[in-house]
DNA sequence: TCTGGGGTCCTAGGACCC
DNA sequence: TCTGGGGTCCTAGGACCC
């Protein structure tokens, strides 16, 4: 992309401080909030769940689910052996029920309400906003911040803490207060030792790791807490023999290179408390993407259908952020799991939702008489309508991305583009706060 | 762990251009 | 005519993250 930061930006200082705030089990955080009852209680969240049905995924469990076997991602269905429905007429699925049997542990089931999250995370980020200069917002429930200007790593008091836990402290005191839902907190001097610093005492964590101390707070943990080694990376470096981050600190760079290409450099870097990333702003999004299972693999009128539906869903939610693609694609899942991705770039930017439509469906006209688990349809190449609406549309600040203001005169006549902001609650209506306008910073 | 949805980044080959 | 090398864009697939 533009390759342009800002000044000074690439070479941070090497005692920052750096927070990963990250939000314990959200989703079931938030049923809590709004049904107090919940608390204390096991609770599962599932996706393409519908209250009393056994069909759908668990997108988020709470500690005392998973200390049955809940785990995310599992089927509904598997979840519902390991902890059975706790409520009574399943169709309601509303109130809690104050007597389950005794002896056995019941679980709480609600579908995900992606609105109502998003609204508890707004109010979060306007605390995060309020309490750093920079805040990279990573997911619903995740952000880093860059608050070396608002604290230091110097102890205070009896010299039992440093300002900067203090401040943590602070910061997730005002979350749990005025939101009501809590977070665990990492403090370090680089992103990734920030964010396994948080994930090292979930739920409700602070963990401070200071300068100087990164590298042997890492040294006995396993690779695999190292932000971008799955279990494929995690396998081979396995057979490497290397286990823990402190083998894979001392491992050897070159070989690291062979194996894994220029990443391979970069996850011993990690390893060793080696982090110099800067702690930017949330840029807009590089692509907007839908899909959808099929209970039954689908047939071509059945895929068909769907990918119309997907596109021209796609379209609108690109319309509505100020989004134009000028590539468009597909996503085919075959039984067993083969998942094939097909696309077309065309010659210059537009907001077509028709469009979007035919060519998925042309793209698409490939798989004729495969079954099919899944579709998708995914637009790409993104550019972004200069200006207010734009920089209202995303997360985005006008950082260093700010600079694809081409595509001036063309913004899509329709799709006000501050229809959905941080909330992306989508829906017409869904006017926002317009608290994010302390994001705009000048580039 | 036999599979939900929305993303990001990297790699690798081929086309095309100079 | 052949050889060569570098750069960019496009497409497909894969690993990973939440």
């Amino acid at each position: 992309m533009s390759g342009r930061t800002l000044p000074g930006i690439d070479d941070p200082d090497p005692d920052r401080i750096v927070f990963h705030v990250d939000m314990d089990c959200f989703y079931a955080s938030c049923e809590r909030l709004r049904e107090p009852a919940l608390r204390g209680e096991p609770v599962i969240v599932g996706m393409g769940y519908e209250p009393g049905e056994t069909f759908g995924a668990v997108a988020t469990a709470s500690y005392e689910a998973r200390d049955h076997g809940v785990e995310s991602a599992q089927p509904i269905s598997q979840a519902l052996e390991a902890l059975p429905r706790a409520d009574h007429d399943s169709a309601v699925d509303a109130t809690v029920d104050a007597n389950p049997p005794e002896g056995e542990s019941h679980g709480h089931y609600r579908p995900v309400d992606l609105e109502y999250y998003q609204s508890v995370a707004a109010e979060i980020a306007e605390i995060l906003t309020e309490c750093a200069d920079v805040v990279r917002k990573v997911s619903i429930d995740e952000a880093y911040l860059d608050v070396t200007d608002r604290t230091a790593w110097r102890y205070v008091n009896d010299g039992s803490r440093t300002l900067a836990e203090g401040y943590a402290r602070h910061v997730k005191g005002r979350i749990a207060e005025e939101v009501g839902v809590p977070a665990s907190v990492g403090v370090a001097p680089n992103m990734s030792a920030a964010k396994v610093a948080a994930d090292h005492d979930k739920p409700d964590g602070l963990v401070v790791v200071e300068p100087g101390a990164v590298a042997s707070f890492l040294a006995p943990l396993s690779v695999e807490v190292v932000h971008g080694i799955g279990p494929v990376t995690a396998d081979r470096l396995a057979d490497m023999g290397v286990d823990t981050a402190a083998d894979l600190a001392a491992a050897d760079p070159a070989a690291l290179r062979e194996a894994f290409g220029s990443r391979g450099p970069e996850l011993r870097d990690r390893a060793r408390g080696v982090d110099d990333r800067a702690v930017t702003p949330t840029g807009r999004p590089k692509s907007l993407s839908r899909e959808s299972a099929f209970a039954e693999p689908a047939d071509d009128d059945g895929k068909r259908e769907t990918v119309s539906a997907l596109a021209s869903d796609v379209a609108a939610r690109a319309g509505n952020r100020g989004a134009m693609y000028r590539t468009i694609g597909i996503k085919v899942v075959v039984p067993p799991y083969d998942t094939n991705t097909r696309e077309r770039s065309l010659s210059g930017p537009v907001d077509a939702p028709d469009l979007v439509e035919e060519v998925a469906l042309e793209l698409l006209s490939e798989f004729e008489g495969e079954p099919a688990r899944k579709v998708g349809v995914r637009v790409s190449n993104l550019s972004f309508a200069s200006g207010e609406q734009a920089r209202l549309a995303g997360w985005d600040t006008g950082g260093p991305d700010g600079v694809d203001a081409e595509h001036d005169g063309d913004r899509p006549a329709s799709g006000g583009a501050d229809a959905d902001r941080s909330a992306d609650a989508s829906g017409p209506g869904a006017s926002g706060q317009s608290s994010l306008d302390q994001f705009d910073t000048d580039t």
